[in-house]
DNA sequence: TTAGGGTTAG
């Protein structure tokens, strides 16, 4: 038996495990053999024994469950998962005793569910698991924890944890705290973390993945500070993996220097931990040193992949570097990496933001990629900047047709007209968001006060020290006026403001947090805000002219990039 | 014989 095991698993290729399987056929031994044959084959690395398996799988009479089993699990590993999912009804539909679904049937039938994001099978799955008495058992509780969350039932996954209760060990709380960072939902996942360490659990690599995630989600930097020293005092920086959240982490937390540290020291640098570094310093606007990195892998013998690509655009971008960056795409094919359309949309901002709106367009025109509504999205604020009202229409035009319904799209177009005065048309625009109902992504912004995140909605007026707040806002506006603060209302649609108090320039969630920030923080400690939109013009304003008046650092991340604000200037020099 | 949790992205 072990001779024959230890065959399998030197079988490389399909001559190989054709010669095993006739060897076994001619000594009878293949029907104490079949499973693992075919589960060796459905499960080769590159899944090209897979149709082998499936070959002699048809050919068996009666297949058992362990047969199924192999089956089900190797059609879970392709890019058609459902398969596997149409295979195991064919299972559970006609048991016979030889052949019904075991606990480990229904683990990798999940897996296929994770992998499809079939929630309704998983469902369904879920109340076959307790039927047929898996209730119990906790690797299999945990998949279906993880099929719930990575399916998007964050609520499902949460409850399938607490209704493990005492079966619970720390695979099951990874399995949720990475659900929850990576469903965007990082609080919650921090406070879980939390909750498994006062429950006495040791985190592992794992365990830390997931809440470095989350930190670097919300800029927590505290509490991903102090992860960073478990993780150091446990000797789980020998981990890449978690050597390069921790670079993530830091460098979304405003410390890029110290991204840089963790990064010079893993000495077994992966493409994930390059791409890392080198989106970490595109954000912080280090185009060059982005750059220098780039080609730097190359003589680590490192091969640029697509993020890689995409990550040393984005810093040609957020740098200016436009000559530059346009090269870097056109050099992307003739090097294997064919680009996909978040490479086009960040050469169409490059291009875009620099001016060369007829170019942009021209590239979007003539791409083999379908442009997405994000693509046109950058396309339009283009447009904006450059008061280019032709291509702004044609454009607003497709993102129709697409059936895109966001309002930041219909201000945008209307902002166009009113740069030229054209009011009609600001005010046929306006009638139109009436007329449908426009999606508003909710701006939010984050700032971490003493090791406590605080978050703000544009306009709040929840927060415990709300009247603070706006009272030292009212005082910001005052003082910069004397600068000769004028607000930049064309960031707003102009008599919208009646329906649409809280979304007023003066209440923006940045605003916010940056004031919650100068009557909480320590006079000379800098303030540090997170945004989930771009920063708009007006609070890039403002917050310089805070910067100056109030002699503070102020550091804010968009959904972008960084943005340090200091003595009246920004490390974006205005080029965001 | 074979199970569960994992970092980067306009």
């Amino acid at each position: 038996m072990a001779f024959v095991d230890s065959l399998l698993q030197n079988c490389h290729s399909l001559s190989h495990i054709k010669q095993l399987h006739a060897h076994l056929t001619t000594t009878g031994l293949f029907p104490f053999h079949r499973s693992k044959l075919l589960d060796r084959c459905a499960t080769s690395p590159s899944l090209s024994l897979l149709p082998y398996a499936a070959f002699v799988f048809r050919h068996t009479p009666s297949p058992s469950t362990n047969d199924y089993n192999a089956i089900i699990r190797g059609l879970a590993l392709t890019p058609t998962p459902t398969r596997a999912l149409t295979c195991y009804l064919h299972m559970s539909r006609a048991p016979t005793t030889t052949t019904r679904p075991d606990a480990l049937t229904c683990s990798f039938a999940l897996k296929a569910c994770a992998r499809a994001l079939a929630l309704p099978e998983a469902a369904q799955i879920h109340s076959q698991v307790t039927r047929f008495g898996f209730g119990l058992d906790a690797l299999l509780q945990t998949t279906l924890l993880d099929v719930y969350a990575k399916a998007g039932d964050l609520d499902g996954a949460r409850k399938v944890f607490e209704e493990m209760a005492s079966r619970r060990d720390i695979a099951s709380w990874n399995a949720l705290i990475a659900g929850l960072a990576q469903g965007s939902r990082p609080s919650e996942a921090l406070e879980m973390f939390k909750r498994a360490g006062s429950e006495g659990l040791r985190a592992n690599e794992v365990t830390v993945l997931g809440a470095l995630s989350a930190c670097s989600q919300l800029g927590a930097t505290r509490e991903g500070e102090k992860i960073w020293e478990y993780v150091r005092s446990e000797g789980l920086d020998l981990n890449v993996q978690v050597c390069n959240a921790a670079i993530d982490m830091y460098a979304k937390c405003g410390f890029v220097d110290k991204a840089y540290q963790i990064f010079e020291r893993v000495c077994r640098k992966s493409l994930v931990t390059w791409n890392t570094m080198i989106m970490a310093l595109a954000m912080h606007g280090d185009g060059r040193r982005a750059m220098e990195l780039f080609e730097e892998m190359g003589r680590f013998g490192v091969c640029p992949d697509s993020v890689s690509y995409l990550a040393a655009l984005c810093a040609c971008n957020h740098a200016g570097l436009v000559d530059e960056g346009f090269r870097l795409f056109n050099s992307m094919a003739g090097r294997g990496v064919s680009p996909n359309v978040k490479h086009y949309g960040s050469v169409v901002d490059l291009l875009g933001r620099a001016g060369w709106l007829e170019d942009a367009f021209e590239i979007v025109r003539s791409m083999p990629v379908v442009p997405d509504v994000v693509l046109w999205q950058t396309l339009l604020g283009a447009c904006k900047t450059y008061g280019n009202v032709d291509m702004a229409e044609q454009v607003s035009r497709k993102l129709v047709e697409m059936g895109s319904n966001s309002c930041g799209d219909f201000v945008l177009l209307s902002n166009v007209y009113a740069a030229l005065e054209r009011w009609d048309d600001v005010g046929r625009v306006r009638e139109a968001m009436k007329n449908r109902d426009v999606k508003k992504v909710p701006g939010f912004s984050y700032t971490e006060v003493e090791g406590v995140v605080h978050k703000f909605l544009n306009g709040d007026q929840s927060h415990p020290s709300w009247r603070e707040i706006y009272r030292k806002l009212e005082e910001v506006r005052f003082r910069i006026e004397a600068y000769g603060y004028v607000p930049e209302t064309n960031y707003v649609l102009h008599d919208i403001g009646q329906e649409d108090k809280e979304n007023a320039l003066c209440y923006h969630s940045e605003k916010l947090a940056v004031a919650f920030g100068l009557i909480s923080i320590s006079e000379h400690a800098p303030i540090q805000v997170i945004k989930n939109l771009r920063i708009c013009g007006d609070c890039h304003a403002v917050i310089k002219l805070i910067s100056k008046i109030y002699e503070r650092e102020i550091i804010v991340r968009d959904r972008a990039r960084f943005h340090r604000f200091k003595q009246g200037s920004c490390s974006c020099r205005d080029y965001w």
